[in-house]
RNA sequence: GGGGGCGUGGCGAAAUGGUAUACGCAAGCGACUUAAAAUCGCUCGACUUCGGUCAUACGGGUUCAAGUCCCGUCGCCCCCACCA
């Protein structure tokens, strides 16, 4: 026995030194002058929660492939990685533990960094950044007053949710069933004053800038769509009787307007608070209203409820009609005007209301061979297409027609105007928290609000602030919060607000491009270089806001003169998440994986103790449910390669993995078959670069063919991000190579050409296993800098083809012919085929389809 | 309620409208071994009278040909949601 075959991979030694190697290398330095074509691809960067999570492993994993890919094919890769490290979480750890968010947050990125680099991925790691450090969000308060200055940042009192434990505001995302995410309080609605981004400015570019992500999944791009929600309607004025005013209305429906029956406004509106002054019911209706849960269930079963006011409008288009106004539970306040007309019959949120209070239910729309007089509406409103009735000068006419004709009618008499809505709300970006970047603004009694002279930025974040008190500990800061107005020199007061930590994720990746840069985030030299990032790939639960915020920051960036470009991702991958069985034991209670010994017959037992174990299905990886695996222990055992192997194995990179301990078995055995086919080889192998026998035996050749065959395959798969199919190919190439008998002419040197191709092959996807087996091959490059091999063509061209041959569509049997063979050939093999003979019966068949070196359809 | 996606062996999954089930996992059998692990080899959709026949959730349709395109049904998943 060869003893070279009693040694073991060695994954621990041979990872770690690779990875010292290509650090001392520098193999991954990003420089701004490298002549070659620019490749961009970045990772939606992790927040710093201590370690990191199979989630991340796909996530980096995915992106190296990329990197290292591009960068063999030629390019020019830019592949960074930062942190983002402001966030509630090191707020909790100070609550809960007593450690200082910052302290917290950066001993959580050293300990990531070191698991990342364990990892083998392919970062320039001179261009980390962190944006809890003032030299990344000094830059970001400059941006804020450049926004202020072009208009894009107003302040408006707004209602948010208010937590009253915690005295902050939440996000939408962080109220859950109407309560706090953590503290489980009802949360409130709350008129506060907060900063305000206009992504709305660009709700119609932003829109319009989608169709030109073609590299985009679908899926985001309409979800997207649907966020911002564009629609076309009227804006018309209703008079009110006998008040000086007028109620203003946004309706897709001016069809309808002649089916109208009421007016409803939101409990928010200004002229329901004017009206609630005097009226104390009125008051405690709108109290109700701003306490109604927002949750699914709570607004599926919510009652339309309403408080009539007492007043009355007249309806623009129906001469001498009023309609009553009530105050109503179901109407929004951001959206179009906070005021509706009601059309019960068309639209079944007024029919419920109508029916509620005995309003009238007026049809005004019928299905087209539907007669009038038996039109009934009961409790279900008609929401399809038609044609008018009940609708004076408008009857006859189809819907579309109508809503024409109406906001003609309305436009001409000055009481309306087209106009498109969005669904689309300005970004709140005020937050009641102490870590994230200081909003640059001073409050002056005198002279209101006065932005933060740049000669004074940064204005840092303090850091002896102390956590034992309720809400936001900036303004609990003895000092911090009070300095001299800069325009007056009075005594002035801080804005204690932080930025939503979206703001950081706005625009990290064009930092990503200068990231010494001192005067204002990067350079438009090093913008224009390397942005946009070309191909953007993270989880699909960004699709919205992370990734509209940051189409909105770039444009806005450009508006500001930083950069040049609109859209910062051309290119984007939604990873799939990461799933495992679920266990729980007899009480219902959840188990981690470890606690649980699974048996041959598919059950499981508790190993302490030995209880039955309830198996769940396999979802979500999370903490809640306990069904996770930490991917440090996999990298400890397995190595980086095995559990990067098994990352792209499976599933195709968007649909979600399942994470099976027999799926990395499998990783691992793979990774120490190829060692041992390169250590070990079957067959002797001749010197490096030696040159090409100009015989080959039958079953080396073959080899060649599918080795080149399987370069070219494995580069086309790796372009589409087809990860799971590349693997499957090169698994295939390196069965076949096995197979090459010694006898065979040509044998060792068949067997080095794909041995020596599978290396380059699984580069990108175990760089350190392919160097290994590289350098194993006495090679003395490293591989990382050996490009990407070639296919000959002369060998991806068969000189044989298997052809189908079907009867009626239905398969019969195969012939072999020469490759180009004319169609009459290819059809006189078929018919002479015995099983198509006997069917055939000496009669002609009625047509033969022949696809040339693929199938012949025989019809009779 | 609105929008979108998916349904292929025991499992993860392949398949420009053209030989369904590649590649892997699990399982079974065998070799090596005192034994086990590791490794290597073979079998592996269903039924079969061994000629074949039937299988891509279900029912229709288009086509010489459908997992793939169209219509409908069922099931599962995701996103948004009193958006006027």
């Amino acid at each position: 026995m060869n003893p070279r075959s009693e040694e073991r991979y060695n994954v621990r030694e041979t990872e770690a030194k690779w990875q010292a190697i290509w650090e001392e290398r520098q193999c991954f330095h990003a420089r701004d002058d490298d002549p070659r074509p620019k490749y961009y691809v970045l990772e939606m960067f992790p927040y710093p929660s201590g370690r990191i999570h199979m989630g991340h492993v796909r996530n980096y994993t995915l992106g190296d492939v990329v990197a290292r890919y591009k960068r063999a094919r030629g390019f020019a890769v830019l592949h960074p990685m930062g942190w983002d490290a402001f966030g509630l979480p090191a707020e909790n750890a100070a609550i809960e533990r007593g450690v200082h968010p910052a302290i917290w947050t950066r001993e959580n990125i050293a300990a990531m960094r070191t698991q990342l680099k364990s990892m083998g991925l392919s970062y320039d790691w001179s261009r980390e950044l962190a944006t809890c450090e003032p030299a990344y969000y000094r830059h970001e308060q400059k941006m804020f007053l450049d926004f202020l200055k072009a208009g894009l940042v107003y302040r408006k009192e707004s209602w948010v949710n208010w937590d009253p434990v915690e005295h902050t505001v939440l996000a939408n995302e962080q109220v859950i069933d109407g309560r706090g995410w953590r503290s489980g309080a009802l949360v409130e609605k709350r008129l506060l004053n907060q900063w305000f981004l206009k992504i709305t400015a660009f709700a119609e570019d932003l829109l319009k800038g989608l169709e030109s992500l073609d590299r985009w999944p679908d899926r985001v791009r309409l979800m997207q769509e649907n966020w911002i929600g564009r629609s076309e309607g009227l804006r018309l004025f209703f008079d009110l009787v006998d008040r000086d005013d007028r109620l203003e209305v946004y309706t897709t429906r001016p069809d309808t307007l002649f089916g109208a029956s009421f007016c409803a406004i939101a409990a928010n509106h200004p002229l329901a608070g004017e009206l609630a002054k005097t009226n104390p019911d009125l008051t405690a209706f709108i109290g109700v209203c701003n306490r109604m849960g927002t949750s699914e269930a709570a607004l599926e079963t919510a009652e339309k409820k309403g408080f009539a006011t007492g007043l009355t409008a007249r309806n623009p288009l129906v001469e001498g009609q009023e309609l009553p106004v009530y105050v109503a539970n179901f109407v929004l306040m951001d959206y179009g005007t906070g005021a509706i007309f009601g059309c019960p019959a068309h639209d079944q949120r007024d029919l419920d209301f109508a029916r509620k209070y005995g309003l009238p239910v007026t049809p005004v729309v019928a299905a087209k061979d539907v007669d009038p007089a038996s039109l009934v509406i009961g409790t279900e409103a008609y929401v399809e297409d038609g044609v008018m009735i009940n609708s004076g000068v408008l009857n006859g006419l189809p819907v579309a027609d109508a809503k024409a004709r109406v906001i003609d009618l309305m436009e001409d008499r000055g009481v309306g105007q087209r106009a498109i809505n969005y669904r689309l709300r300005d970004w709140g970006v005020s937050r009641q928290r102490y870590w994230g970047c200081p909003i640059p603004i001073i409050h002056c009694p005198q002279c209101g609000v006065v932005p933060v002279p740049a000669e004074d930025l940064p204005v840092i974040l303090p850091e002896d602030v102390t956590f034992d008190k309720p809400g936001n500990p900036l303004d609990h800061h003895p000092t911090w919060k009070h300095v001299a107005c800069p325009q007056c020199g009075k005594a002035a007061r801080r804005e204690t607000d932080t930025f939503d930590t979206f703001f950081e994720s706005s625009w990290y990746f064009a930092r990503f491009c200068s990231p010494t840069e001192t005067e204002r985030g990067f350079t438009r030299a090093a913008a224009d270089r390397w942005m946009p990032v070309d191909q953007y790939i993270g989880g699909i639960e960004h699709a919205v806001l992370h990734l509209l915020y940051s189409r909105f920051f770039t444009r806005a960036l450009k508006v500001c003169g930083y950069l040049s470009v609109e859209e910062p991702f051309a290119g984007l991958l939604t990873q799939g998440m990461i799933c495992h069985e679920t266990y729980k034991d007899a009480d219902g209670h959840w188990l981690l994986p470890t606690d649980v010994d699974k048996r041959a017959d598919g059950s499981a037992i508790e190993i302490d103790g030995g209880r039955p174990v309830v198996l769940g299905r396999s979802e979500k990886m999370s903490k809640s449910k306990k069904n996770v695996i930490d991917p440090a222990g996999i990298i400890a055992t397995f190595g980086a390669d095995t559990a990067r192997l098994f990352m792209l194995s499976d599933s195709p990179p968007e649909r979600d993995l399942d994470w099976t301990d027999s799926g990395i078995d499998g990783a691992f055995r793979y990774v120490n078959r190829l060692w041992r086919m390169v250590v070990d080889p079957a067959v002797n192998l001749p010197a490096p670069g030696t040159a090409c026998p100009a015989d080959f035996g039958p079953t080396a050749k073959k080899a060649r063919s599918q080795t080149h065959k399987t370069v070219a395959l494995v580069g086309e798969d790796l372009d589409r991000f087809h990860f799971n199919k590349a693997v499957a190919r090169i698994r295939e190439l390196s069965n076949v190579l096995a197979e090459i008998p010694a006898t065979d002419d040509g044998a060792g040197w068949a067997l080095r050409e794909g041995l020596e191709t599978l290396a380059r092959l699984i580069g990108p996807m175990m760089p350190h296993l392919a160097e290994e087996l590289w350098s194993a091959l006495g090679q003395t490059t490293l591989l990382v800098d050996s490009g990407w091999p070639e296919a000959d063509p002369a060998l991806l061209v068969e000189d044989s083809v298997t052809l189908a041959v079907q009867v009626n569509g239905k398969l019969k049997g195969t012939v072999s012919l020469a490759k180009d063979v004319d169609t009459e050939t290819a059809q006189a093999a078929a018919l002479a085929l015995p099983g198509v003979a006997a069917l055939l019966d000496g009669k002609p068949p009625r047509k033969v389809i022949v696809v040339p070196n693929r199938i012949v359809n025989v019809v009779v």
